[in-house]
DNA sequence: TATACTTATGAATAGTTGCTCATATGTTTG
DNA sequence: CAAACATATGAGCAACTATTCATAAGTATA
């Protein structure tokens, strides 16, 4: 581990590029144009960090939160009653997510509002139920 | 948690229905058709495999795993080249994304042989490279 | 400003995870 | 069958995570 190489470097420039091609479909289903980036192994932030973006997603609470959020914004309150458990760990939890850029919050008098913050999101949740589905 | 409500688990079918129409497009990125069916929460053991399905992808040694895959089988010998870490730790993290289904394996002769056990799995990996890379 | 209400945070803890080391299981070949 | 090679597995450990409890920090309202 440790080192990144040239080609990880390189690499990692490739990938980034096909990102960028790959948007075209929101859920980057393009597997023509993916199938062949992958040759070489991208750069180690790289990877690092779509394990983390997962990581986010790895907990049955968290989970419940954003399906919850899936039909609009909801107070932590609200979130907190649909979840069942504590005010205090659904918070710990919101932090994480937010942290993950994955929700977003807006104050709204004494609540707090948090909402997905973008269709990426939603799109990955999908995706995952659509695989445990079959 | 615990219980499961009957409300939940009449979301559950829901959601199991909605998620035959989704596979279309194989990412599951028809937004709109899926948008409504998340007002209930859908039952406790399909948010827990969902969870489960993105704990998978959590580490760094198993997407790095993934990644080498991408590009097609490999032995767990060439595996573990690729992904600079003991055979011992590479050989206990196949059998985590074996029990998730991800990987299949076969053997052949002295070797055992690793693939991406489906598209989905590519589809995934690549939304998870899509979202990171913005 | 005092009170009620909502959300966030820190410390403590139980549970989980990923790694290494040693070793077992399988497979081929001499 | 024995030796060599490839892969899998179990125990032990250090690091991380999710939860709870107690309490702090914001905000609205009497």
């Amino acid at each position: 581990m440790s080192e990144t190489t040239d080609i990880e470097r390189e690499a990692g420039k490739v990938v980034e590029t096909a990102c960028a091609q790959m948007i075209e479909c929101p859920c980057g289903c393009n597997r023509e144009a993916t199938a062949t980036l992958f040759e070489e192994m991208p750069d180690e932030e790289l990877l690092f960090d779509v394990a983390d973006l997962f990581k986010a997603f790895s907990d049955t609470t968290r989970i419940k939160i954003l399906f919850a959020l899936m039909g609009g914004g909801l107070s932590v309150g609200e979130i907190t009653e649909t979840v069942d458990c504590t005010q205090s760990a659904v918070s710990h939890q919101l932090r994480t997510l937010k942290q993950a850029r994955l929700v977003k919050a807006v104050r709204d008098g004494k609540n707090v509002i948090y909402s997905l913050s973008d269709d990426h999101v939603f799109t990955m949740l999908a995706q995952g139920i659509t695989h445990v589905c079959e």
